[in-house]
DNA sequence: TGGGCGATTCGCT
DNA sequence: GCGAATCGCCCAC
């Protein structure tokens, strides 16, 4: 599933539900290079992570509560969380065989507003505007408030988009199952929160 | 009801 | 490169 779709394409095909009802793996490298926006602020995915109900790294992994409720619902809503009791994080809701996984985003490559990002972030510098999970949320003034909305819905607009090329790493910041190779990237892309190591021979 | 912990960021060295 | 800031969530007592 890499098919690149037209502006003109009915629905993107993220609206159909089959896209969401997949591994959120597959989902996450899917995403890269599509563009999200919120209220029309946002610009092109280039780094996602994956996490699974079976993974101990996952929110989902204890059980529900009330937390996570999002991660079991339906497929294709946004879950939001405060990291660190400071930022906002932004998940798409994801899933197949079981309910209770979703795809983080990580980095995003401004493309529309940044004259808004810019204000909201206080920088002037477009690589860092949205170059990790707590400033892209920032930049696109995403909060709890937006926990549990549906992504084919305003002020949610999500659109498919072409990709360098992709690149895969082991996840950033967590302690458990950290060796798991689930976080995603557009190739060469300068606008990721971390470099992705070189693969090694 | 209390304490430990976290999918982070930023500034200072 | 390191550590502080900061607070909601969750489990144990």
């Amino acid at each position: 599933m890499s098919s690149i779709v037209g502006q003109h394409s009915e629905p993107s095909n993220t609206t159909r539900q089959g896209f969401w009802a997949r591994h959120p793996a597959s989902v996450a490298a899917d995403l890269i290079g599509w563009s999200v926006f919120v209220d029309g602020v946002g610009g092109r995915i280039v780094e996602t992570e994956a996490y699974h109900h079976e993974d101990p790294a996952s929110h989902s992994y204890a059980g529900r509560t009330p937390r996570t409720e999002v991660m079991f619902g339906p497929q294709g809503h946004v879950y939001v969380y405060r990291s660190y009791g400071i930022h906002w994080c932004l998940n798409f809701v994801c899933w197949d065989e079981a309910p209770g996984g979703a795809v983080l985003i990580r980095a995003i490559e401004p493309t529309a507003r940044l004259d808004v990002m810019t204000e909201r972030r206080g920088l002037m510098d477009a690589r860092s505007l949205c170059s990790g999970p707590g400033k892209l949320c920032q930049a696109l003034a995403v909060t709890h408030a937006h926990n549990g909305l549906a992504l084919d819905r305003p002020p949610f607009q999500l659109q498919a988009g072409p990709r360098a090329g992709l690149v895969v790493g082991p996840r950033i910041g967590i302690t458990k199952a950290a060796e798991v190779p689930w976080r995603f990237g557009e190739a060469g892309s300068r606008f990721v929160s971390r470099p992705f190591p070189r693969p090694t021979g």
